[in-house]
DNA sequence: CATCTCACTTGGATAATGCAAGTATCTATG
DNA sequence: CATAGATACTTGCATTATCCAAGTGAGATG
């Protein structure tokens, strides 16, 4: 039994299922941050992943209604990923995910953009500042 | 070679070292919302964790600095998990990760929460309704 | 002190990932 | 218009991670 089989409709599990795996995540980065659209731009990354593994996740990702592709205009070898409007959803997430990062790591390329962090930062308003007190508190969000 | 072996520095993918498996993020979720802290809590959810998966993950979010763990002040049986600092940096992408689930779940359990799920909604504001503008034109936050 | 509870460990089967190589389609060049 | 190079994948095999069931050891309970 793969973890996904057991359907729980926890919003959290939800999300997970769609983008919970690294790779997935790495990808919408490249085309948030980085502008990449295209299979071998994702290839190239830092972190390596493999054909194999990227022509998956494209796919769920596809599936999950989370990108869209289309042939290139004028090449018709390359096909053009893009984020669709469920996709741009996430993107809360990921800043996020990049404003923790920079926080907690020291060597971060996130440094480099304190301005922008700095406006992520203020966006985590009164209801996350209510949350970690609450949780400070040992208490939780609906208990 | 393991994904994590190749260190970028990208913050994303700094974050996902710490958390990027799904099994992570249901952990944080129990403690966050349920208000679960031990062992046989977590393995109780929904989800079905192995407890063999589960002290792996409960011994990495305290490596990463994520979780604590501290005896029960009458149990000398029972651990308690509980957020570090650090890991009260997470509420948001916890937060974000409830609110895209139950937009786009319709049998999601959080529709139960709208006000509390709308609230989440409004934290979302102008600097990630900038960046989904900028995607929806083809730009990157960097390009 | 026997039994139960809790937090793990261990071992063996199954599934996912990594790696290298190959294929099909389209483009660019002589 | 044949040939070489690009691009987006597949495929096959080795390695790694996960699942599942069962066990262990320390502390609580009756």
């Amino acid at each position: 039994m793969k973890r996904t089989d057991v359907k729980s409709h926890c919003p959290v599990n939800f999300t997970l299922e769609a983008i919970g795996d690294p790779w997935s995540l790495l990808i919408l980065r490249d085309i948030m941050y980085f502008g990449k659209h295209t299979f071998k731009e994702f290839v190239s990354s830092e972190e390596r992943i493999t054909t194999s593994v990227l022509a998956d996740r494209l796919s769920n990702l596809e599936k999950h209604g989370i990108l869209t592709k289309q042939p290139h205009p004028t090449d018709g070898r390359r096909d053009i990923y893009m984020f669709t409007e469920k996709g741009l959803g996430l993107v809360p997430i990921l800043l996020d995910m990049m404003e923790w990062g920079t926080a907690h790591d020291p060597k971060s390329t996130g440094h480099r953009k304190r301005t922008f962090v700095s406006r992520i930062r203020k966006e985590q308003g009164s209801l996350s500042r209510e949350v970690k007190n609450k949780m400070r508190r040992g208490r939780a969000v609906f208990v």
